[in-house]
DNA sequence: CCAATAATTCGATGTTTCTAGAATTATAGT
DNA sequence: ACTATAATTCTAGAAACATCGAATTATTGG
């Protein structure tokens, strides 16, 4: 993942509503959930939260799949790895992460 | 670190000129490097990076050490430890990072 | 005290983002 | 075909952000 990519994402995680989303279809686990699931669990009117899942999908962080009328978000785990593991190389660089074991 | 604080160091370091600093201050190391050397380092307008500069020393990304007429700024380690860990936690629930091992 | 340097604050402008109601599209069930 | 449901797109206003030259505030050295 390169800088502009990590700057995307991280921009879209920092926006406490988008993070919430994520925290929640985290939490709803591999299935994902739908987006009304995610606006009645999260009481974000729809508009405001379609807008949201948009912006969630460009940048790669869920994937929507539409399943008749319902659209299912599902996180995308790799993605966010992909992005702690950028955090973790380009911006500790030499530090180490406290439970992380001293290389060898 | 709780939700919202998450979201505004995420929101912080998810603008391209701002990640840019921050990277730049973790390759500078402990001692990290005067606003002079990042504005010569990264080719940002003085007044733009000095904008930057305060808003990633408000949530605490950074920290700046004024030393007689030169302002040093130190990447917090710890900051962004807590960020990636907060990430692990709430973000990948269940979800092993490719090389971190199993636990036992 | 004066000139030079380091950095911030001011001010102004353009852009993006956020928000949410209203209208629209798509689909399912009867 | 009609109705209800799920979600998006449209639209518009407010708020926040980004940019950067010019002016300003320290601080140092001569």
């Amino acid at each position: 993942m390169d800088h502009e990519k990590v700057a995307a994402s991280l921009a879209e995680l920092g926006n406490s509503h988008r993070l919430s989303v994520f925290r929640f279809l985290v939490k709803a686990g591999h299935d994902g959930a739908s987006a009304g699931d995610i606006q009645k669990g999260l009481g974000i009117p729809a508009s405001t939260l379609s807008h949201h899942l948009a912006r969630m999908a460009k940048v790669g962080l869920i994937r929507q799949e539409k399943h008749s009328r319902t659209i299912v978000c599902i996180p995308e785990y790799g993605h966010l790895e992909n992005l702690i593991g950028f955090l973790q190389e380009e911006c500790c660089a030499g530090v180490r992460i406290a439970h992380e074991p001293e290389p060898l």
